[in-house]
RNA sequence: GCCGAGAUGGCGAAAUUGGCAGACGCAGUAGACUCAAAAUCUGCCGGGAGCAAUCCCAUGAGGGUUCGAGUCCCUCUCUCGGCACCA
């Protein structure tokens, strides 16, 4: 059998394509579909194995939809800001725009060689001025609407890295980049604040396509509670403590108040506190903990009681004592909680640790575990006899009136932490001025540049790089035109990702971030594929973003994305992660020059779900290639026909079914497995029609679009991508002899051939004939049902 | 602990509505071609019993519904992923 030369069809379509700008699309048409998938980080390695499994399927489904009459635009571009290719350029002491015009060039050939069909007229880069300049645009809406604001505050920072974190970055206590654990540190922070978006983001889950994991992680992740905020009286005083609880129903429980080691009564109530030595060396003992550490020792509830200090319950006037204790915490709710053993689980591990004594006050034994089920109330005066719903509604309402209770939500998801110590990202369009404050820079001096610097090393105490750049950093302020300096922090690399999609729409535009009819044309992401990874980091970024551009009338529309799919992750043979330091990564350049860009696309496909893992396998890619040696030779058994020969009439209808209903249900692993039962049968019948060739090639095309562009013009004279799919005639799917399975007592016992849709009787005279032992059986009952099954019961 | 997804041959998987489990491949194996090998083609390929026709078992485990269950219901086990002292 003949061997196709993938090397040279492949180079010579993928210039063809180029040449005719055969994937560039304009606004001039209905249907839009408006294809995305995650634009990479263009790092030294290039694309591995994993990105091009990622980006293989979503661009075979593109290729479908322009077949199905669809105007696609799918586009790519580069994400080039961010620590891996700063990291890079440190290492190999290049200037980063160097490394990262380098890298750009490298995706870009390794895109083309995969046989990507991408609108290059699109291509964007977020390191490019022209970008980034919307990028600070938007920041500076967000300053101008309040949404952007400075504070000194707590936060996450990588020792390794030098530089604050975004929570979003250090999920878990290690830097998302480096896995370095984080530490927290008091510093000058950008917060963004998307907690103001908080319910929009998850309004907007309740209209989008996400996969249920998906929505559940974001749900997750934005955590939002609804509960009272409950104030205590502190003993002695006119003060107050405020507590967040979810439970107010349990209020005649409390036992305690416990408050976290940065609460600031602890100070503010030093000289009144008797053991405050033994507090503060408490307090210092939990600093040294890292983030992480105070999560790992969860299980042991430490705490000491504040000698001296005293609250009273609302509720019945009872005394309660106050505890610090590290498992409460001081950015959620108030830092402090009302504490019922009898009903929290990690109040009841802390009584029982403490010696601290405590009352049921839901009817339940309590001797065990904490009890956090519904049941009556008990010990709560008026409110006896209640059940949870009812009593959080009467206690509520009660303490309302006495003036200590109000409803209050809070939610998980904090303020984004939004500036970076580091080179490699968006300057601040922001002066510090000792007089006028912070000033923004004017919408006509966008963009401000990146200055080109020597030393771009980090230091060790998180100064910004550009804090160096004294003739950058000086300026008059704008306002009063005395010396100020710039902001010398840049912007995280998430600033450029948060927004790039609606770049793509009209990505040459300088005085908008893309014009309004461009925007309403393209609207929401059709379907963006990516990693699970980004759900709650890039995703809710980008929806934050989105929601506010909307809201100030920027963005006509409000879904960003309307369907979401997250690639599998695929692993080395071993069942482990591919990399490389381990050595069992594999290089699709490698592949593509050994077996070509079809037979990897193919075997990617072939390879199962897209959203499930995969593990790699170096001989499964045979099958795919054994399989495209055997499509280039079709043209072999190829006859004059112009139609569809009778004998394969129904196979043809069928395939062309059962394809089509897989590409729009994305399944895309099946679509291979039916074409190549195509093939077998062909080769079975030692021929093929000139019409099924051609519906065979179109059908096979999104999938592996070289071979099939080469046999189509080789064999038709004209262009693949000037067809449209081929549809099916519902009639023609079925056979009219059907093989019907004959079942005694539920157990396959045989095959017997009927016409289609026969009635009982028919079928009854057929199994006397064709399995007469089994007609004559002590026959009870029988269940046909029509065209599926015939059932004997004995 | 909570939430989500999943468990089908040696391996990747398929089974669209509850209706022939294992399609389609990989790997393996026997044969054809060949001086030989590779490539290609043909056959076999879940387990057990049997000379055989055939029979029995089998979709993580156990129960249930049904004429019929990989698919629906209940209980359990395990794997992967996410979140995790969030009050």
């Amino acid at each position: 059998m003949a061997k196709y030369d993938f090397k040279q069809i492949e180079e010579k379509w993928q210039n063809y394509w180029l040449e005719h700008k055969s994937f560039e699309v304009k606004e001039d048409k209905p249907n839009k579909y408006f294809a995305l998938v995650e634009f990479p980080g263009p790092t030294a390695k290039g694309i591995h194995l994993g990105n091009a499994r990622c980006y293989i399927s979503p661009e075979v489904n593109a290729r479908y939809k322009r077949f199905k009459g669809y105007n696609v635009m799918q586009p790519i571009g580069w994400d080039a800001f961010g620590l891996p290719t700063e990291n890079y350029a440190l290492k190999m002491g290049v200037d980063p725009r160097v490394s990262t015009a380098n890298n750009i060039e490298r995706f870009k050939n390794q895109f083309i060689k995969l046989g990507g069909s991408y609108d290059w007229s699109r291509e964007i880069d977020t390191t490019d001025p022209d970008y980034y300049k919307w990028t600070q645009f938007i920041f500076l809406k967000l300053y101008e609407k309040g949404l952007a604001y400075r504070s000194k505050a707590v936060v996450n920072f990588c020792p390794k890295c030098k530089s604050t974190l975004s929570n979003e970055d250090s999920q878990g206590g290690v830097c998302d980049r480096c896995g370095s654990t984080v530490e927290q540190k008091t510093r000058d922070v950008w917060f963004l604040k998307i907690t103001a978006y908080a319910d929009r983001m998850l309004e907007l889950l309740d209209k989008v396509d996400y996969p249920e994991s998906v929505k559940v992680a974001q749900r997750n992740w934005i955590g939002k509670s609804e509960g009272a905020q409950v104030t205590f009286k502190v003993e002695n005083t006119d003060d107050i403590l405020s507590v967040f609880t979810t439970r107010i129903d349990t209020i005649f429980g409390v036992a305690y108040l416990a408050i976290a080691p940065e609460h600031p009564y602890i100070q503010k109530y030093k000289s009144s506190i008797k053991n405050f030595d033994e507090i503060a060396n408490y307090i210092a003992t939990v600093k040294n903990k890292t983030a992480f550490e105070r999560v790992q020792v969860n299980k042991d509830k430490s705490g000491v009681k504040i000698d001296g200090l005293y609250a009273i319950n609302p509720a019945n006037n009872k005394r309660v004592p106050i505890y610090v204790a590290d498992y409460v915490v001081m950015n959620y709710g108030t830092g402090a909680v009302m504490a019922v053993p009898a009903h929290d689980e990690r109040d009841y591990e802390f009584a029982k640790k403490h010696n601290i004594e405590f009352i049921p006050v839901l009817q339940a034994d309590v001797s065990e575990n904490a009890f956090v089920d519904d049941a009556p109330h008990i010990n709560s005066e008026q409110f006896n006899g209640l059940n949870i719903a009812e009593a959080k509604a009467q206690i509520l309402k009660y303490l309302q009136e006495k003036n200590c209770a109000k409803t209050q939500v809070n939610y998980k998801m904090q303020d984004w932490a939004f500036n970076r110590q580091r080179y490699w990202g968006e300057p601040f369009p922001i002066i510090h001025c000792p007089h006028c404050g912070t000033v923004p820079l004017k919408y006509e001096d966008l963009p401000l540049k990146l200055p080109i610097v020597n030393d771009y090393k980090p230091n060790d105490n998180g100064d910004s790089p550009l804090s160096r750049a004294s003739e950058w950093v000086n300026v008059k302020c704008p306002k009063c035109g005395c010396d100020a300096k710039r902001e010398v922090d840049i912007m995280p690399n998430w600033a450029g990702s948060s927004w790039y999609w609606l770049r793509y729409m009209d990505p040459h535009n300088n005085n908008e971030l893309a014009s309004k009819e461009k925007m309403e044309y393209w609207n929401s992401v059709d379907l963006y594929a990516g990693g699970f990874e980004h759900v709650t980091r890039h995703m809710i970024y980008a929806q934050f973003w989105h929601l506010f551009l909307y809201d100030i009338g920027i963005v006509p529309f409000e879904i960003p994305f309307a369907k979401r799919v997250c690639c599998g992750l695929l692993l080395a043979s071993d069942g482990s992660k591919m990399s490389k330091s381990k050595g069992n990564s594999v290089d699709p350049i490698d592949l593509i020059d050994k077996y070509g860009a079809d037979t990897l696309r193919v075997f990617m496909v072939f390879l199962g779900d897209y959203t499930k893992s995969a593990v790699w396998s170096d001989t499964g890619i045979n099958g795919a290639s054994r399989f495209l040696d055997r499509v280039w030779n079709l043209k072999d058994l190829l006859t004059d026909e112009e139609t569809y020969s009778p004998e394969n009439e129904v196979l043809i209808n069928k395939t062309i079914k059962s394809v089509t209903h897989d590409y729009d249900e994305f399944t895309l692993n099946t679509i291979v497995s039916t074409l190549m039962e195509f093939v077998n049968k062909v080769y079975d019948n030692k021929k093929i029609t000139r019409k099924e060739f051609k519906d065979f090639l179109i059908m096979l095309n999104p999938i592996a679009p070289h071979i099939t562009s080469e046999l189509f013009e080789n064999t038709f004279g004209t262009q693949i991508l000037d067809e449209k799919f081929p549809t099916f005639d519902e009639n023609k799917c079925i056979d009219n002899q059907i093989e019907l399975p004959v079942q005694v007592n539920g157990k396959l016992k045989g095959v017997i051939t009927v016409s289609r849709d026969s009635e009982q009787s028919v079928v009854e005279q057929a199994l006397k004939t064709q399995l007469p032992q089994f007609a004559d059986l002590q026959i009870k009952k029988i269940v046909y049902v029509k065209n599926r099954i015939l059932n004997i019961i004995v």
